[in-house]
DNA sequence: CCCTGATTCGC
DNA sequence: GCGAATCAGG
């Protein structure tokens, strides 16, 4: 089989993982088959997939010389999107800190504040539940009012 | 210091 | 278009 060839399975499975927040070493190890964490990225990049995540600004030109090298890595991070409700006196069932994969990571209430919790419900789509993603991943403009009704299913 | 992500270059 | 190297930020 060929060592490398970004099929549509294998780029559908690179959208997902990395929309789900996984790391893109976490990637390349699922994707196997040589697949190197750069790899991922210049995939990634060429989707148009790139901004978002954390970083670095646009700046000068980069890469050298280039004998053969490996860099594996491994590890964990947690950095997907964000939303703040205007309104939220309640409070989820996690925190920053507890919260696992799993669960949904809709904020509630102001960010540093002593109230400050996450929805926690099971995760569906990404890192929200069904109700919460559906407001996080609107790809088009809603009405006002739409919005605030998705808003309220906190 | 280590890890992760982004950007740019060479093939 | 793909992969690797390099840089910058946390």
């Amino acid at each position: 089989m060929t060592a490398s060839a970004w099929t549509d399975d294998r780029i559908g499975r690179l959208k997902t993982l990395w929309l789900e927040g996984q790391t893109a070493e976490q990637i390349a190890r699922d994707l196997a088959n040589g697949i190197t964490r750069s790899a991922v990225f210049g995939k990634v990049h060429r989707m148009g997939l790139s901004a978002g995540r954390s970083g670095r600004p646009p700046k000068r030109p980069a890469a050298g010389p280039k004998p053969p090298r490996l860099a594996p890595t491994r590890s964990l991070a947690d950095r997907p999107v964000d939303a703040r409700p205007v309104v939220a006196t309640e409070h989820g069932l996690a925190t920053v800190l507890s919260v696992r994969r799993c669960q949904c990571r809709w904020p509630f209430g102001e960010p540093g504040a002593a109230d400050f919790s996450l929805c926690g419900q099971p995760v569906t789509r990404g890192a929200f539940c069904a109700s919460h993603a559906a407001v996080a991943y609107r790809p088009a403009a809603d009405t006002p009012r739409t919005l605030d009704r998705l808003v309220r299913l906190n």
